[in-house]
DNA sequence: GCGACAGTACGAAACTATTCGTAATGTCCT
DNA sequence: AGGACATTACGAATAGTTTCGTACTGTCGC
């Protein structure tokens, strides 16, 4: 069997993955509006991205109906944290750790993120603990 | 004039700021040699990205010695600050607290650095409340 | 049924990244 | 000086990404 590596999307990728995010589902004509808002970008073109994700298996479709809808393949959360883990290996001489430093040092997390924050170091050490 | 969009540098280009990160200053068959033992990879290969990264100005270089030395052109926490702004950008919503609890949920942070983590979410909050 | 219009598939151009072979250049030893 | 060897420059093949034009297919109203 083959193992699976599954490299981090592409920007391009990434666009629509954050449309169809925000739109939980969507068709070609919705994430052409949603992108068309930020930059120049042909309808034929976003199709031609959606199609190769369905191949790449990052998007799904219900062809049944039309205008198909696509939805994405795995969770959000999921895709996020194979991207940070990517970056990790890559330039964070894989410290996760590491990695969060240098985010906090941006300064530009929310007081609420920041107890949130708290909370799940709280959980992450009452997990290692027993 | 140049533009101020500065692009993330690719994965090979990764690798090579890796290696150079370790060694403060390189010459292009120690990165070779670094490389060499986690892939394989041609000697000219590394060169020409080396090369690249010049003309891109993500390394600098002394050519009055030889073999020539080269060094990274920007600290390492600016680019690694830098990848994570387009990370951010791209697919967290522009929210770095959501980037870092994502980061947090991958669960490998050692307890230095739960710590550390702590100390510095202090900091930021005796910043905030002047 | 059929014309108009929206949606879909296909193919290819333009551009960028990755890889390395080969040629040119510099260094050092004798 | 000149040959051997390391280093550097250059050019080009291959592969992957981004972009869109054009052709094809389906749907709906008349």
């Amino acid at each position: 069997m083959h193992s699976k590596i599954d490299k981090s999307p592409t920007a391009a990728e990434c666009s629509i993955l954050d449309a169809i995010w925000q739109l939980e589902s969507a068709t070609v004509r919705q994430v052409f509006d949603h992108l068309s808002s930020q930059r120049k970008i042909g309808y034929t073109t976003v199709l031609k991205f959606m199609q190769i994700m369905i191949s790449k298996e990052l998007l799904v479709r219900d062809t049944s109906v039309r205008p198909q809808v696509y939805r994405v393949a795995k969770p959000r959360e999921e895709t996020q944290q194979g991207m940070l883990k990517s970056l990790i290996r890559q330039v964070f001489r894989n410290s996760p750790g590491e990695l969060v430093l240098q985010a906090l040092s941006l300064q530009q997390s929310t007081p609420q993120q920041i107890s949130e924050i708290r909370k799940r170091l709280d959980q992450m050490e009452s997990n290692s603990e027993r």
